[in-house]
This record gives C-alpha cells, sequence and structure tokens, in this order.
DNA sequence: TTAATATACGTAGGGACCCTACGTTTATCA
DNA sequence: TGATAAACGTAGGGTCCCTACGTATATTAA
C-alpha cells in the first residue's frame, strides 16, 4: 500500500514549478493560436520538454481544465452569489453575459469549450463539467417560481451561446452574443397569462 | 489567352471518376470519423493517391462543401419552397427543423459547420457560405409584417443550434434541438401575439 | 491509326505533430 | 552524505499535411 498522508514525502519544487510555467505557456498560447495549438509548441515555450508536458497533463483536455480552472470557478461562485441576490431570470441572464464576458476573453478558444461544456467526444472530454451545475441550478430556481418552461435542456444555453462564440472574427459577435441572451431568457419564459404563442 | 467555351477540351473520364470516387469516400469518412479524419485516409479509402486528392480539392473546406453540396442546395430550395408556402414564423420554424435533420444526419460534422454557416478562421473558411442567404431571406420577411424583432443576426440562429448540435452522443440531442428551436422562434418573436399566430 | 499535347496521376520526401520507451538526473528524507 | 522516489530529457516510431517532380494516359487532330 502506498504511504497514508502523514508519511508521504513533499511534492518535488521543480515539479510544481514546471507545472506553473506549463500552464502559464498554455494561456499564453490558447490566447493567441487557439485551443488546437501544438502542444509541443507550449513545451517549448515553457522551456521544458515535450515528455514533460505530458507527465503533467496526459490529456490536451486536461491542461485547458487547469488553464481555466480560476475563470471557471470564478464563475461557478458568481452563480452561487446571483442566486441569492436576485430573482430568478436576473439572475440567469447575468451569468449568461458573464459567460459571454467568458468566452470574450478567451480569445480563440470556441473550440475548447467543448472540453469545459461538454462536447461531441464522451471519451475525449472526461474532464469533470463543472459548469453543469450552475446553470443547471439557475434554471431550476425558475421553473420551480414558475416562471421558466421546463421542457429544455439548462446546458444547451451554454452550447447554443458558445456556437455563437464562434464566429469571433466579426466585430459584433458580443453585441450578438447579448441578443441571443436575450432571445434565449425571452423563449423560455413560461407562457405568459394573456396567451400562448400557438406557433406550433 | 486560354481557349474559349467552343474548342476547349472535353474533361478526362479518369478526373472525373476520380473525383466522384473522392467525394464518396469523404461522405463515408466524415460520417464514420468526423470532420476532422485524415485526408490520406480518404485518399486511401478512395484508391487515390494523396496528390490526387489534393489536386481535386486544394483544401479540407472545399472538399466539406463537395460532399455536402446537393444537401445544402436542397436545403436554399425548401427555403423557398416554405417562402411561398408557408406564413414568416412557421416557415422559419419547418425550416430551422429541416436544417436540424440535416445537422442529425451529418453524424459527426457540426464542426464542419465551420465551413458550411461561417466559422471562426475567415481565411480558412472562404468558401461562399450559401445557407446565409435563406436564413436571412426566411427572418427578414418576418421582420417586414412585424412578427419578428429585427436586432438580431439571423445566421447565429444556425450557429446557436450548430452549438447544441455538439452534443450529438446523448441520445436525446435531437429533441434538445427540437426544443431550441423553439425557444429561439419564441425569443425572437417582436411580441406576443394576441390575436391568432399566424399559422393555420 | 498514330502522333502531339494537355491533363491527370503517383512516388517521394520534408516538416510538424502526437505520444511513448528508456535511461539519466535531481530533490527529498533518513 | 547516501538511498530512493520523483521528475527530467533524448530519441524515435508513426501519422499527417502539403508540394515538387517525373511519368502515364485520355483526348484531339493529322
Amino acid at each position: 500500500m502506498a504511504q497514508e498522508s502523514s508519511r508521504m514525502r513533499r511534492p518535488r519544487a521543480d515539479g510544481e514549478r514546471n507545472r506553473v510555467r506549463l500552464i502559464e505557456a498554455a494561456k499564453h498560447a490558447f490566447a493567441e493560436k487557439g485551443a488546437a495549438v501544438s502542444l509541443e509548441h507550449i513545451a517549448r515555450e515553457a522551456d521544458v520538454s515535450i515528455a514533460t508536458l505530458y507527465r503533467h497533463f496526459p490529456t490536451r483536455d486536461e491542461l485547458i481544465s487547469a488553464v481555466y480552472q480560476q475563470e471557471v470557478t470564478a464563475l461557478i461562485e458568481s452563480a452561487d452569489q446571483l442566486m441569492t441576490d436576485r430573482e430568478p431570470a436576473a439572475a440567469l441572464r447575468e451569468w449568461l453575459m458573464l459567460f459571454v464576458e467568458f468566452l470574450d476573453a478567451k480569445h480563440g478558444m470556441a473550440e475548447a469549450m467543448d472540453t469545459l461544456i461538454g462536447g461531441p467526444e464522451p471519451l475525449y472530454s472526461r474532464t469533470p463539467q463543472r459548469l453543469d451545475m450552475p446553470v443547471k441550478a439557475l434554471v431550476a430556481r425558475g421553473v420551480a417560481t414558475g416562471v421558466f418552461r421546463d421542457d429544455f435542456e439548462p446546458h444547451d444555453l451554454l452550447r447554443a451561446l458558445s456556437g455563437v462564440a464562434h464566429v469571433r472574427p466579426y466585430e459584433n459577435w458580443k453585441w450578438s452574443a447579448g441578443q441571443m441572451v436575450d432571445i434565449l431568457l425571452k423563449g423560455m419564459q413560461s407562457r405568459p397569462p394573456s396567451g400562448g404563442t400557438g406557433i406550433h
């Protein structure tokens, strides 16, 4: 059996140093060249061998997750905050706008969203999809109070926005994304008392 | 100057044959392994050298476009049809559902949508984005009659759906996409239609 | 039929990238 | 200071992208 916690060796300093350097290099590389940037390039940039990169991050996804862990955590925390401070619809709206900000800040990372919100390859993306929780909770609250319909998948809000984010090159993509948030929120309202939209 | 049309040599039979074989092989490969499948694999499958593939399709985008030209053309034509047969909202709804069907049929092609509806790399995707026209027209008609708001980018409807389509692995993705169509349509209405909404 | 020529073809190879095996170095702890 | 676990780098096989270049062949005109 492996040693228990008390008897464990302290992690080596060089290992931790290199881990940090890799994350830093990856953050720059992702921002500059997109999520598909070569891992060897990242390793070179971090002044570390390619084998070391693989030792720390066996898959590309794990590196991506590590790079954005901080931002994702912040996003999750602001969801908690908004849920206590705002009404369901306003909370979700603001949170989705934060998500858009996040997408905006990560220039060229739209493709990597697969990693963070769940993408096409179930085996490729095994990292826990941490953004699943907050969006689900935000929506559930609105469903509970009857302002949101419940016949849709909360996750798809993120996927839709991430789809819109693919248009980054255009100058006004962020405006577009903001409008999309508005459309989504309007569209997911449960029918107003006056009458249904009737379109079927 | 190059010879004018009357004096032009007939295209070589082997060239046309190989072109067809490449498209066929690519269609299979895309369906089976996704849009990122190796071009060399496609060439092997078509029993043709890699150089021949590049001669016929200098870029991956051109191959993708060729593979789906038929389907995209059909989609464009049904937009025309729907515009004459249906009221704006119903026409757009049905057309978006056709688009979802299209995404569904192209198992694993969500990534390739960049090529067809306009993706992240303006230089990468130079092929004419033929789906831009129909969605614009369908939306414009609804804007003209006042049932749709006009402060959004029609293109983003496609992008949003293509984002949702990234979730293919889940069994119910198509249901999800259908719900998303509903949400989008509801969200883009200019006002809750008090009277009978425009469909009969 | 055959010669001429445009057209298409395949082989080969450089360069980038992914990933792993394996031997070496180094930081920690006794 | 020596032992040992932990981390490191080099090297290399395999795949892929893309191009250069010489060869083969379908078409057309003689």
